[in-house]
Parts: structure tokens; C-alpha cells; sequence
DNA sequence: ATTTTTTTGTGTAAATTTTACGCAAAATAT
DNA sequence: ATATTTTGCGTAAAATTTACACAAAAAAAT
């Protein structure tokens, strides 16, 4: 039975899939998760933790499912951007698959139930990828930096508590430009999104940097409102 | 053999589809392109151009192809936005559509071989959609009007020769907001995209307006390079 | 332990961009 | 004919963005 093809249509169907490219950041470059593939085809290559649609699940709900269970990811808000169709994108049959991008704190990452192999690698130390997944990984790439100036980023990517230092360093690594010091916090400052924590005494004669934190509620409103950044 | 199954996997597939949201301008309005439906489910209902996708077809070209049978439109740029996937959004079977939207000239439209009824439809005056079409259609107008700040439009969606006040009720009919003339004008004006069709004598003392055209060079350049339009 | 280099906090003047309107002639509507 | 709307042209004020200086504290180098 295990061979048995008993799910049979009037016409051809093509297989349905998610693929979820996970950027993270360790302070002063963008990070990509990657996954090496233990079998056929492209066995030994990486890849982005994804795989094949139940019948009854949503695609988010699948992204979610396959980073669950392939990385141990859990809960993670992922974003559709766009849908890869070429006909022989895999030498198997014939698949669509459906691409995602989500951001995450390298610490989150410990490892899933299928127990493969997942890495972080640097944007430009990416090695070869199976399927068209260097295509993705470009798209998906782009997408960030777009999306960057619309709507506040960070949050997902930057421990709990952080400098504006870190903070800059993030939207550099992102955009890949230089921003002046002085100017990047003022932008930031306008948008009332950051808080200082409040660890150091406001007054102390020290040149410890301030520590923020994102006002949770600030950042989700500018999230769903959006907002216009000018680099 | 109507009705025969003949094609099997081993695992369930979701069927594929592609449906359009075409959007058209009138000089003061933007029209969605409808088709009424002439089968069940949801027969006589309104509903978007598209089609399940053919099995050696990409999304894109299910799209451009579906488009083409429904309503006539040939060569169309469509841009793909969004992936629905609720697992009951079709009552016949599990069905997964890609999303497109696409920008015409009303003129454009004849009909097709399908013969269908297609017609425009205000976006004040929308009738009761099929599927999950509703949904559809505002993130896709969500999407166009995102859009028109980043990249510029109206070549697909005007005349070859317009004036600045067809221009300006364009942005305005998307943006859904009022524009200084004046301002909205030096704006324009700025990006170098627009040229005077050169049908006036420079400099005859008349106030019929000046009629303008896209440069086809600088357009293409600002839509692939982008742009950042503030209103 | 010094010295050098880097990082941090704080502000301001100049340049640029955006906004808000004025006015009169030509075209259109009443 | 008369009133209303549209068009071309332009400017002053307001707001925003940009470029940069300095000194103290921390970190790195010697």
C-alpha cells in the first residue's frame, strides 16, 4: 500500500508548497536559516525549512506547521510574498510553492523534531541552494528592504532590550548604506515607537548608551497603519 | 471516460487556480472588470476572470491565459499579490487561487471567446461577489493603492495623451483624497516622467489645457527603479 | 599604566522640500 | 450676456532634512 496512488482527479493537479525564508540578525549582519536536505533530490544541499500542503490546512497554517517541525520555531508571525510556478522547478512532479518570509531572534533557534541539520548563514556567505531556492532567497531579500521603510522592524529581530546603536546597525545591515549617527536617532525618536528602559539613573555621569525597548503598543499600531521612513 | 479520475497521487492535491482583479479608470472613477458567473457554484454571481491552471503553465501565464479566453485582454501585465487558501473558500473541492491585479484601459475590453457577460463596475458599486472574491478585492485595491506611491501608473490606465487634471483624478479616484492643483502639478513635474505632446503652439494665448504623455524611458526606469511619493 | 581610538550625548545653522494660497485670462455653463 | 469653473504661473512661510562640532566616557592598543 505504501505505493498506492489513491487520490485521483479528472485533471492533473500540481503539488502545493510553503517555503519559509528566515532572517535573523546577530548584532551587526542580516542572517538566512537554512536547512541541509537529508534526501532526493538536491540530498546534501540547503534549503529553506518548508514542504509539502495538507489537504487541510490553510498555506500560513503550513509555513508555520513545516518551521515548527523543522526548525522548532514556534508561533512565528509569517508573511507571504510571492508564489514560484515555473513547471520544472522540481524534478520530482510537478510543485508550486508558496514563499514566505518571517524574522526571529537567532536565540530561538534551538532545533527541531526532524532533527536535520539548521544553520544561520551570513547574506554573503550563502552556499548553494536546491531548487530555485536562490531566486527566493533574493525576492524574499528585497522584499525586506521594502518593506523596511513601510513598517517598523526590529521587535522580531533585536533582544528585548537594545542600543540605538544596535538598532542603526540593523537598518545598515538591511538597506546596506551609512546613516549619521545623530540624524538616525532623531528619525527614530519622531516615531514614539522606542522607550528607554529605564535601567540607568537618568542623570548618572556615564557614557553607558541609553537602552530602549519598543512600546509594544506604538509598534503594532505603526505595524498595521504603516508608516513612511526616508533613508 | 467524461467522468473518469485518471489522474492519481499518493497524497491529496489542492486544484490551482488564478483569478484577476483588473482595474480600469474612466476619468473619474476606478472600475473592476467582473465576469457573471454561468455555472455553479455561485452561478449568476459576479466574479473575477480566472481559471485553474494548466498543468505545463506557470501562475502567471494561467493568468494572462485565463484573462485572454474571459474577457479578450491580450498581453496584460498582471502582478500576482496574494495566495487564498481557506480550505472550504470553494464548496467543490479544495481549491488554492494566486491572486493578480492588473491596470487596463477601459477601451481595452471587447470580450472574449468565452463570451461571457464582462462588465465594469464602480468600486462604490460593487455587486455580491462569488467565492471569496470580496476578500479578494480589497486587499488588491488595498495593494494598488499602496503601489502608487513607489511606482508610478496611469500609462496602463490612461489615454496616450491626458492633462495634468486626468492625471491628478486618477491619484486622487485610488487615494481616495484632494490634491493642491498646483502642488500636485510640480510634483509631477518633478519625476520627469511626463512630456507635452507637443500639440499646442508653445506659446498661442489659449487656456484649453496642456495635454501631456509618459516618456516610455523614464516611466519603465521609475517603475523598475522605484520612486517615493509623498501625499 | 598610559596612550590612542572609538563610542556616546547633546544641538544648531543651513539647505531643501513641502505647503498654502493669489491672481488673471480663457473656457464653459447658465 | 453673465456667472462659474478651469488653467497657467509664481511666491512667501512653514516644516523637514542634512551636515557637522565638541567633550567626556569607555574600550582598545601599546
Amino acid at each position: 500500500m505504501s505505493d498506492e496512488k489513491k487520490y485521483c482527479y479528472k485533471y492533473p493537479h500540481p503539488a502545493l508548497t510553503c517555503d519559509c525564508v528566515i532572517f535573523g540578525f546577530d548584532g551587526m549582519d542580516i542572517k538566512v536559516l537554512l536547512i541541509e536536505r537529508g534526501e532526493e533530490p538536491y540530498a546534501g544541499k540547503w534549503a529553506f525549512p518548508g514542504g509539502f500542503m495538507k489537504i487541510d490546512e490553510t498555506a500560513d497554517e503550513c509555513a508555520r506547521r513545516e518551521l515548527r517541525e523543522e526548525t522548532g520555531l514556534d508561533g512565528v508571525e509569517v508573511t507571504q510574498f510571492h508564489v514560484y510556478s515555473a513547471v520544472d522547478r522540481d524534478p520530482r512532479e510537478r510543485v508550486v510553492t508558496v514563499a514566505y518570509y518571517a524574522l526571529v531572534r537567532l536565540a530561538d533557534v534551538q532545533g527541531g523534531d526532524d532533527a536535520r541539520t539548521a544553520r544561520w548563514f551570513g547574506v554573503d556567505e550563502i552556499p548553494s541552494l536546491a531548487f530555485d531556492h536562490e531566486q527566493i532567497l533574493r525576492r524574499a531579500y528585497r522584499t525586506l528592504r521594502e518593506r523596511i521603510c513601510f513598517e517598523p522592524i526590529g521587535f522580531e529581530l533585536l533582544p528585548e532590550v537594545f542600543t540605538m546603536s544596535e538598532l542603526q546597525n540593523l537598518y545598515e545591515a538591511i538597506l546596506e548604506v551609512k546613516f549619521d549617527r545623530r540624524n538616525f536617532y532623531k528619525k527614530m525618536m519622531k516615531l514614539e515607537m522606542l522607550v528607554e528602559s529605564g535601567e540607568r539613573p537618568a542623570d548618572a555621569p556615564t557614557r553607558i548608551p541609553t537602552k530602549y525597548r519598543f512600546n509594544p503598543v506604538k509598534y503594532a499600531e505603526l505595524k498595521s497603519k504603516g508608516f513612511r521612513l526616508e533613508f
